[in-house]
DNA sequence: AATGAATGAGCGTTCATTCAT
DNA sequence: GATGAATGAACGCTCATTCAT
């Protein structure tokens, strides 16, 4: 992806928008220490000073980057399970939602969340874990019920981290181009839960 | 300099023992680029300028860091399974191995290896990768043996891109107090390959 | 914008007096340099940008503050002069009236005057100290008046100097709450001049 | 005086007193604010980054220029004033010593004192405060056993603010080369707080 | 007049690297 | 080998001033 995709469909058009997207591609390329703020600048199109009437500092971006992709992914999550009857279903479409957020439109953002993580200050840790513990409420909600019923029986709050792994990492390996595309690889985490069905 | 155990045994005492440790420790906590090659020789115990004694560049530290902790680890690898008689077992043994690596004794070098990966110049990089090949084509073995015994459908080359996700995120949630230990946690993540079996 | 007295009165109304009221006070309390356009801009109730329809630059309102507090002293003391009868009489006036502006209504002012003096090119202050060159005579022609009665011996010109610096340093160390009020003050510093008078 | 003064005799030729000469000038010059690291370098024949192993910061600079100067003025007090043994002798001492810091050998730390005194922290002003005391210490004992002799009716307390700014405000005015040398005007100042004596 | 986003030169400070000792 | 002062390019950030609206 070397065309830069908005940060969040709708926004791209706007000043803050624009360096978002442009922000997010560059911490993600050259991660956040080796980004200067003239580099977001030249990418955005504006001056170096200008940067500074849209954000107060260079770490306040950083923080937006992964406020609105953590709030943008939420929100995903829940339209996409809203959709879905079953808990497997459900599940199916969290680890659908959350490959598309790392291999997908919000590739760039969603790298930088995990990456840049300790470069945020500790009180903006605080609130964006906050954010955090939302998104991940949605996922421990769904990988209870399931164990409830019997589909696995390790306990579902080390599953989730066992999923977070196995989605985070395909940041390091997978290719739309590849041997196996993101429905089919969604299905093969799914396995690793509830087991590799008979039929 | 704290009780922080040695990169690698049987080196903590030479100068540049201490100070890969020191650097991998440092790398760890603050980033490669937030730390500084004073404080580097601050912890190991020399003057800033003595440091490029051992090394030609700060970049040269990471690589060695690197360079070291693959090696020590495909050894470790190599040495677990030697002991094991049948693929799922020398599976349960790499996943193990990797694990220990992780959260273990090398686990500063081995968060930095993943971290800091992109600070390491194009050619540095791919001298890396040389080396961590070595120690994948270890995984693939095992997991094709186990693919053609039928343990799993998948491919085995994306099962262990799955395997590795799971124990490099233990690195954001493991706690050796935590509730599941490093043993138990591997017969989980095995599991996840072959199944939960019945008994 | 709080209970601030205007730096002249019956123009604090006019956008004008109320900016240069309020660059006086942030001039002195924090410094030309260290003061914003902004800070000034925000504390007049307008937009910075606006500040620049009343001034060309932020010098000019610097300079627009001396010369006013120059021009208003010089007529305050002319005022009180004119109703005394003897020297000595009038230069108690003098003091009074120059302690008056340094503790009193235009204290902000004048301590921007002597704090500040070097903010302004050299221009300015040509045309600064022509003003002041005014206000100086009326000094300089009491204190002649009086070492011609043979109220004392030192250089009249040398006198103002010593009386100018002893006033000026109130600045430092004078509060209305203190053991002594401004009239008693004026009187010890006339008695610096003519002797401390036998009673 | 155009040519580089030490800020302190024999400590010129190492590259604390020279920065420390070259920031004193500077600052009294153009004030802290305007002068740049890079100025305070290329006149102490450095490279500004060379600057920041000898301080810490600007601010640090300012700070020992004022230390040192209150040091050094304090122990020339005391120098001067142990040869004298009337109260009116150590007095003439004191204002000829005040003089002589202030547009003497030290002019340009003391003017820096006084105004730029607000570019210091709250805490380094304490310290500087600290230091300020125990000089203006000196003052009052003297004023004080003067004022118990009958010397003269006002506060010793007042009576040295104003002697204060009679020979600060000399930094406006006085030139060497002027009607008045340093010694008659000390004896004027004197003159000042006992008045002019008869013969 | 008023706005406020944009400018861009310049600031204090950092730090990997060098090198005379 | 070891030292540590010196280097100088680059950093994040500031702010007086401009100007299209």
């Amino acid at each position: 992806m070397t065309e830069q995709a908005p940060l969040i469909h709708g926004m791209e058009d706007s000043p803050r928008g624009k360096l978002l997207s442009a922000a997010a591609r560059l911490f993600r390329q050259h991660g956040f220490d080796r980004t200067t703020v003239r580099a977001i600048a030249r990418e955005t199109g504006i001056q170096s000073g200008s940067l500074f009437h849209h954000f107060d500092s260079k770490e306040d971006i950083l923080f937006a980057v992964m406020e609105e992709v953590i709030r943008f992914n939420t929100q995903r999550l829940r339209d996409l399970m809203a959709a879905e009857s079953t808990a497997e279903r459900r599940l199916l479409a969290l680890i659908r939602g959350e490959l598309q957020s790392i291999v997908g439109d919000t590739s760039e953002a969603m790298i930088v969340l995990v990456q840049e993580w300790r470069c945020l200050s500790p009180d903006r840790q605080q609130q964006a874990l906050a954010l955090r513990d939302i998104y991940e409420q949605l996922w421990l909600d769904v990988l209870t019920e399931l164990h409830q019923q019997g589909a696995f029986r390790a306990d579902p709050f080390i599953m989730r981290r066992l999923l977070n792994g196995m989605t985070s990492w395909t940041t390091n390996w997978f290719h739309h181009e590849g041997s196996v595309d993101m429905e089919e690889l969604a299905r093969i985490m799914l396995e690793r839960v509830i087991g590799e069905q008979r039929g």
